[in-house]
DNA sequence: AAACCTTTCGAAAACGTTTTCGTGTTGAAA
DNA sequence: TTTCAACACGAAAACGTTTTCGAAAGGTTT
């Protein structure tokens, strides 16, 4: 067992003081080629590497993004670190991450943890717990200190910072336009509860389309659910009272579980039914038949969330660039579930 | 912006010593209640908390765990993270994850850049180009460094750590012995090229049982597939040619991309194919009609992995318990694409 | 020979903790 | 009055770096 050698011991080693070591393995012009070569040679020959602890401490920089997320088992946000963690790797950034499993209190303790020193700063995506509170104090706090923040998808206008989303909105628009350009009148939505950030702007971007097109809504075909673990009976309810044409489902969840549940009741998909979903992921490119989705370009939002977090970083002492907000393009997949 | 507070400046501020202050925080018994509760009085107000950074080079700990895997836009890494993460975080460490994005190359950078004080440990599970290479030297540094290393599922024999893996050759064995006893023959086997561990050992229990049971093996019904992304040719070739009763899958993807090819050929699931894959994640709970599939608990793996590997860091000093390898278990979980 | 410049290196501070040890003050016991 | 223990606190080291500054040694210029 060989542990780690320091400075001090190839000091000790080759009777020189630590500050010749450190020179000479930064190349500085201070020391005698003699010396610096020996130096080299000994701290390779014993493969020295700076402990990254130490020049944290000294640099008042860990070159660490704090990632804290609602869960990590969801394709999307899986792609969100994948996005973040390609772009912190090539700036040579490492990512710590935490899952807040949708708690306030496990959110408000992971911030915490890791903003005593662990991480330069973070990128975020709230709670549902948090979002229905509205209490964003540990946020505050940190930012506050001077520590930089990204939010990304689950945001909030109430906290000053850079964020990165789609344009929930606007998809959703765009999304059921394309139902009516089809000709179908009776969409339904599947969504979640109001506190959501984007279950809200997606319900608002159907409302608008239908009040654009003077489709009157239906309340009834507004199908809020709240737990997603259950969402069975609420949409099962909705296909036995209603006849409806179309379906925009706020998540591919909603989705699929839509369309086996109609499927199984004999309606034929997309000739009685067409359905759309929110998230491209893995559940709408492989069921039967496979899903149109809105895609939601996780690893470009990981990405541009990472550019910022860094670009902030590394802005020499706060010329206090203004906070952006940036809006990730969507595109509409189409795929079987949705009449051509 | 109010930065953070340090225990010397509160010193300062209260003209006492930074001894004293910390002492204090502490509840040491040295200092007279007077300024003990002067001080936490202090502190609460400005909201002290001591620096990680500076806590992690004095302890030498730093209460963090490397976590390098393939991919993170795989369920199941994404649900072993998940666990890692819950048992973490209850024994106050923090994950910083990283991925070697199935390269040797980045697999070896990220192990460097945390090996230098960034962890304690590692929890990891090997890219494939490190398993083609068997090239583990930067394993066998950090171990002999006296860093833990846990390795989960993709593990190799040539390195002596901690494991945790399932029983692949059994669950292969089972699973296929399942697809016998319903009074299938013709079974094939979608499974990698043979130096993924997790690949080779699948295919040697559907061997087995093959063998077993007196069933000669046809080689044209073992496909190989090597790169994921193009994996349709080769099983359609396989549909094509044969006919087949029954197909293992060594992951769902396979499976599903089966199943759509022959029900795209008017093959009937199950009735005239039943498919079973290895594990269970998204795909196989939501696929029309439902997978059978072959579970491989990844919050399972994850929290034993974290437990065995906080359990030695936290073991005083090197009383060197000899290495484990921990197996889950694993449940054949039976949905629709079987017969029954 | 005196003054000065270069070269080469080391001491020390700094980052923020914790902890060991030393020390001054007080009060009580001898 | 002396001695000693108890109490309350501070100085300093340690963790591993980097960097500033000072200084010794040697050489060059007057």
């Amino acid at each position: 067992m060989r542990r780690k050698v320091t400075l001090k011991q190839i000091a000790k080693e080759l009777d020189v003081s630590i500050s010749t070591v450190s020179k000479s393995l930064r190349d500085s012009p201070e020391i005698s080629e003699d010396t610096r070569l020996k130096v080299q040679a000994f701290a390779k020959l014993y493969n020295y590497k700076p402990n990254n602890i130490a020049l944290s401490l000294k640099n008042k920089k860990t070159k660490t993004i704090g990632i804290i997320i609602p869960e990590i088992v969801h394709h999307f946000f899986a792609t969100v670190i994948s996005g973040i963690e390609q772009v912190a790797n090539e700036c040579g950034y490492n990512v710590i991450v935490c899952l807040s499993d949708e708690s306030f209190d496990k959110e408000v303790i992971n911030m915490e943890m890791l903003a005593n020193g662990s991480t330069d700063g973070f990128i975020m995506s709230l709670s549902k717990e948090t979002q229905q509170k509205k209490d964003f104090h540990h946020l505050q706090e940190v930012i506050n200190q001077g520590m930089p923040v990204v939010l990304f998808d689950r945001i909030s206008n109430d906290i000053l910072c850079d964020k990165v989303i789609i344009d929930d909105q606007l998809a959703a628009y765009e999304a059921t336009n394309f139902l009516i350009s089809k000709g179908l009148k009776k969409i339904a939505l599947l969504t979640t509860v109001d506190y959501v950030s984007v279950g809200k702007l997606r319900t608002d971007g159907y409302l608008n389309v239908l009040h654009d097109h003077g489709i009157e809504v239906d309340e009834n075909l507004i199908i809020r659910i709240e737990d997603t673990e259950h969402c069975d009976e609420k949409i099962n309810e909705l296909l036995e009272n209603q006849t409806v044409d179309a379906i925009l489902a706020v998540n591919e969840l909603f989705a699929v579980t839509a369309i086996k549940l109609a499927m199984s009741k004999g309606i034929k998909i997309p000739e009685d039914l067409s359905v759309v979903a929110f998230t491209d992921g893995i559940i709408s490119k492989y069921s039967t038949p496979t899903i149109t989705t809105i895609s939601q370009n996780g690893i470009k939002m990981g990405r541009k969330a990472a550019e910022m977090l860094i670009k902030r970083l590394e802005l020499e002492d706060e010329e206090d660039e203004h906070y952006k907000t940036e809006i990730i393009e969507t595109n509409l997949i189409i795929r079987e579930s949705t009449k051509s």
